[in-house]
DNA sequence: AGGAATCTTGACCGGGCGGTCAAGAGACTC
DNA sequence: GAGTCTCTTGACCGCCCGGTCAAGATTCCT
C-alpha cells in the first residue's frame, strides 16, 4: 500500500502496527482479528485498510521494521571494535539488549519462523545478519583466534545460543540483559569445557 | 476425549494423528481447517469428532506423543554412557536424528513454542528433558570436566544450539543428521576459540 | 471560499470456520 | 436374528473472519 501520507497519517500508521504487533505477540497472529486492532484502537475498519491493504502486509511491515530496527543496533554496536572476536561479542550483547526491549518482536520473529508463509520474509533479513557473522568467523579463523571448523555452522550455533537464551531468560523470565548476554558470550566462546584465559 | 476403541479404531486414531501433523507443519495450524484434514483423509467429518473433541485436543495430542517419542529416544542413547559430558554428547546426537527423522514434529514444536496457547503444554515436557542435561552438567561440573557456570543456563544453551542447527541445516536444507549433530556436540563443548584436546 | 486530497466511519458481504447430530452401516455377542 | 456397541456419513448451524464501500468529516492548498 503506497499511499502519500501527511505526518498525521505516518502517526496513525505507526500506532497501528505497535498496537497490532503487541496484540500478535501475546495472542498469536491468526487469532487476533482485525476487528480486535480496530475496536483496541477506538477507529473503524475503514482506518485499518486505508493504511494497510490486508492484514498479512501489516505483519510483514512489522516484520520488516523490526529486523531494521535489530539490524541497526547490531552494526552500531560492532563498530566499535576491529577485533573479529570482539565484534562478535559486541554483536551477541547489541541483541540481546535490543530483544530485551523489544520482547514483542521477539515473539514475532519465532511465530514467523514456523509459518511457512512468513519465513522466506525473515530469512531475507536474517540472511543478511548472518553475512556479518559468517564474516567475523572467518576472519577470527585467519587469525587463528577462532578453532577452524565450518563458519556458517558455528555462526548459526551462535545465532542458536543469543536466541534461544534470550526467549528462555528475557521473554519468559523477564531477567536482565547484562548477565544473560554474558552467559550467551562466555558459552559462544568457551563452551562448556572452557580453559583458555579471556583477554 | 476417553472412548473405548477397538484395534482398527486406534489405527484410524493414530493415521488421523500422523495426516494432521504433517499438515500442521507445512500449512501451519490454524491455517489448515478440519475440513481440510478428513478430506484428505477421504472420511467424513463425524469420523474427526468420533476421535478427537476438538481440533485442539489433536494437537495437543500430537505434541505430547512427540515429546514422548523424542524423550524415549534421548534415554535410550544416554544410557550407553556414565560420563555426564558424554551423556550430554549422545543426547545432543539422539535428540538430532530424532529431529531428522521427524521433521515436521520439529516444526510443530517451533509453531507451539510460539503460540502462547500451547506453550504451557511443550514447557511441561521440555523441563523434564531440561532437567536431566542439567543434572549432567552438574555433574561435570563436579568433577571439574566443565567450568564452573550456572547449569541450567548452560544447559539451555545447549538446547540452543541443538534446536537451531537442526532448524537450519536438517529441516531446512535437509542436511545428514550425523556432521550437524558434530558440529553441535564440538560447538557445545569447545565454543569457537576451541583449545583443550578432546579425549 | 471552495475544491481537492487525506482520512474516518460502520453497515455490510460472501465465505469458510469449528463443531453438531440424526441417521445408518458394520462388527460382535448371545 | 435381535440387540448392542463401535464407527461413519455429510448436511447443517451459527459465528466471525478478512475485506469492501458509499458516505461524510477534516485538513490542505490556492
Amino acid at each position: 500500500m503506497n499511499r502519500r501520507l501527511t505526518t498525521r497519517g505516518k502517526e496513525r500508521r505507526a500506532q497501528l502496527m505497535e498496537f497490532a504487533a503487541r496484540r500478535f505477540a501475546e495472542n498469536g497472529y491468526h487469532p487476533t482479528s482485525v476487528a480486535e486492532i480496530v475496536d483496541g484502537m477506538r477507529v473503524g475498519k475503514g482506518v485499518f485498510y486505508w493504511y494497510f491493504s490486508s492484514k498479512e502486509e501489516l505483519f510483514l511491515e512489522i516484520l520488516a521494521e523490526a529486523q531494521r530496527g535489530l539490524r541497526r543496533r547490531q552494526q552500531q554496536a560492532i563498530m566499535e571494535a576491529e577485533d573479529p572476536v570482539r565484534r562478535i561479542e559486541l554483536g551477541i550483547r547489541a541483541s540481546m539488549e535490543w530483544l530485551s526491549a523489544n520482547r514483542h518482536l521477539g515473539s514475532l520473529f519465532q511465530f514467523a519462523a514456523s509459518e511457512e508463509r512468513f519465513a522466506p520474509y525473515l530469512r531475507r533479513g536474517q540472511d543478511v545478519a548472518m553475512a556479518d557473522v559468517v564474516r567475523h568467523v572467518q576472519e577470527g579463523i585467519a587469525t587463528g583466534q577462532v578453532r577452524d571448523a565450518d563458519p556458517v555452522m558455528l555462526a548459526h550455533a551462535i545465532l542458536g545460543v543469543t536466541n534461544h537464551l534470550a526467549r528462555t531468560f528475557l521473554f519468559e523470565r523477564d531477567d536482565p540483559a547484562g548477565p544473560v548476554a554474558d552467559a550467551a558470550v562466555s558459552f559462544c566462546l568457551e563452551g562448556l569445557l572452557g580453559s583458555r584465559v579471556l583477554a
